[in-house]
Parts: C-alpha cells; structure tokens; sequence
DNA sequence: ATGTTGACCGACT
DNA sequence: GAGTCGGCCAACA
C-alpha cells in the first residue's frame, strides 16, 4: 500500500458531489485499493483532512461509524438533502454516486 | 515471523 | 428482511 494509493482514494473522494454518496467498494475498485477496507483505513488515517469523508457509506448504505461521529455523519449528510429511511440506511439507487458513469443514478429530488 | 483487528463485501442459510 | 461465515489485506502489537 503505497501512498499514492492514499491520494488516489482522497482524489475519487474529493470528487463526490454534495447530496450525494460513494460507498467504500465503489471507491476502493475505482482508486485502485486493494479492498474496501483499505478505504476504510485511508480514511481512519485521514483524520480531520479536508474531506468529505461524510459521504462515503457501506454498500448497504448505512453509516460505518459509532457514536458522535456517525450522528455527526448523518447530519452533514441530511443536511446536503440526503434521506435516510426509518431504519437508518440510503437508498443507493437515489443517492449513489460513482464516477465514470455520468449519469448512473437518477437524480430527482428528494 | 505470527496473530489480531477492522470507517468492508458478498454469498449463504 | 435478519444473522452467520469466510474472504479480504494493510496496519499494528
């Protein structure tokens, strides 16, 4: 893992346009890292960078984090006109964003 | 060198 | 749906 890889992963990140969410496989096939969790852990590394980091979500579409910081996720999120369902969870077919396909999710408003 | 741990994922009960 | 189970692989200890 080098750390051109890192900068990749930040770069695809940089690149998720507000309202919208990448999850960490969708990021770790495009950026070239080794896996999702690789993803994960560039982001754990990252710390306060200025990123985005609040839109990148599992494939199930949930918030991957615990405590403060998920709540603090969701909020940034909703507030960009993101909706979360009852339960919690995105709906990826909305709000899923991946690059190179331009237009790959409908976008209607929420 | 060896074992454990994840901001994960997909397939399978 | 909900749980479980491997697989994954870089970063630690």
């Amino acid at each position: 893992m080098t750390n051109s890889t890192y900068l990749r992963i930040y770069k695809i990140i940089r690149r998720i346009p507000p309202g919208r969410v990448a999850t960490y496989g969708t990021i770790a096939r495009v950026s070239g890292a080794s896996g999702a969790r690789q993803v994960g852990y560039a982001l754990h590394a990252a710390g306060d960078n200025a990123l985005p980091w609040h839109r990148v979500v599992n494939a199930r579409g949930t918030v991957s984090l615990a405590g403060h910081a998920a709540i603090t996720q969701r909020l940034r999120l909703e507030a960009e006109g993101v909706r979360f369902d009852q339960r919690g969870r995105i709906d990826l077919d909305r709000f899923g964003w991946s690059p190179r396909r331009k237009e790959y999710a409908a976008r209607r408003r929420p």
